[in-house]
DNA sequence: GCGGGCACCTCAAATCTCCT
DNA sequence: AGGAGATTTGAGGTGCCCGC
């Protein structure tokens, strides 16, 4: 490993912290957090209105399965829908995710699970039979309508950043003159065609396939396989790292030199990581330099011939 | 005794599989 | 065919263990 190579990436990598810090405080971040208030605070809404304020609650979730979410959040304290299945065998996930209307049986069973833990401060007027007081729904979205925006901007964000630093690469390929073929199982290296690439992809080893992001057909039949990675603190990128040189080394392992792998790195990531990564002799290659990876194709014989 | 590295945990979405 | 549940994948979070 030339020490001129690690010197470029240990750059690279600050300069990948860098793009991401200044993204923290981007107005669109700004933007997507607000935004995500008032979205919350309309679900919450709808929810409130569906079920004649948490009264009847069967009437709602048969309307709609989004009132889930709301009501998880209204748990004290409020738990994920993994959690909620615990309390509630019947508690049927698709719907939340779908938004489908929910069955009398279901909907029974989830509003006497809800009812048994809800937070009795903010739901305090379950305890009568009365309506809430305008003060008791105003603490209520108070209270809840940050959870749902943390949650949401948390969830949304993982999969922008990652859906984005993909669809660069793909099109990237496509301007190039790459084609692109249709994702299945890659189980002969012939499976990939000169200068064509996969997107998501499962890709054998000598025991079960790993999936990769994107499967490139070098000339030669050899396959480059990019593992793309979006990680946003030192901590995990441990963890992503070990990732792609789990599947380099399997792939390895059964391809031999057939298979080249690369890894496409975007956000805060150690050096060190970046240093395993070259010492596995993966390549490395940054979302904010993507003309490197041109380059690099081009070196591999493309265009030139 | 303490700090970095790593194993393990949690969430949510996508995909797969099996059943009706 | 389509739907429900199971599995896989990819991301962030936490705590503890071992070496210094």
């Amino acid at each position: 490993m030339s020490a001129l190579l690690r010197e470029y990436h240990r750059e690279q990598a600050a300069r990948a912290k860098q793009i991401y810090v200044e993204s923290m405080i981007s107005a669109q971040a700004g933007k997507d957090w607000r935004n995500a208030h008032s979205v919350a605070r309309r679900q919450v809404v709808a929810a409130l209105r569906a079920t004649d304020y948490l009264r009847d609650i069967p009437a709602g979730l048969s309307e709609s399965g989004l009132h889930l979410t709301i009501l998880r959040h209204l748990m004290a304290p409020p738990i994920s829908q993994d959690q909620f299945a615990l309390l509630c065998a019947d508690y049927p996930k698709r719907a939340e995710i779908t938004g489908r209307g929910v069955s009398v049986a279901a909907a029974t069973a989830v509003a006497s699970a809800f009812l048994a833990g809800r937070d009795r401060v903010l739901t305090r007027w379950l305890d009568g039979n009365g309506q809430p007081t305008s003060n008791q729904i105003r603490n209520l979205l108070r209270g809840v309508v940050p959870l749902l925006s943390v949650q949401n901007t948390a969830t949304v964000r993982r999969g922008r950043m990652s859906v984005e630093q993909e669809a660069a690469i793909v099109a990237l390929l496509t301007d190039r003159g790459w084609t692109r073929q249709s994702s299945g199982l890659i189980s002969s290296l012939t499976d990939v065609k000169p200068q064509h690439f996969l997107h998501k992809a499962r890709f054998a080893t000598k025991t079960r396939p790993q999936e990769v992001d994107i499967a490139c057909g070098l000339p030669g039949t050899v396959v480059l396989a990019m593992e793309c990675k979006v990680t946003n603190d030192e901590t995990n990128s441990v963890k992503r790292i070990n990732d792609v040189l789990k599947k380099a080394a399997a792939w390895q392992e059964h391809w031999g030199s057939f298979v080249r792998t690369a890894a496409l790195l975007q956000g805060v990531i150690a050096f060190k990581d970046v240093d395993r990564l070259l010492e596995g002799r993966v390549e490395v290659f940054w979302s904010h330099d993507l003309t490197s990876f041109d380059s690099w194709l081009v070196e591999q014989g493309w265009l030139t011939k």
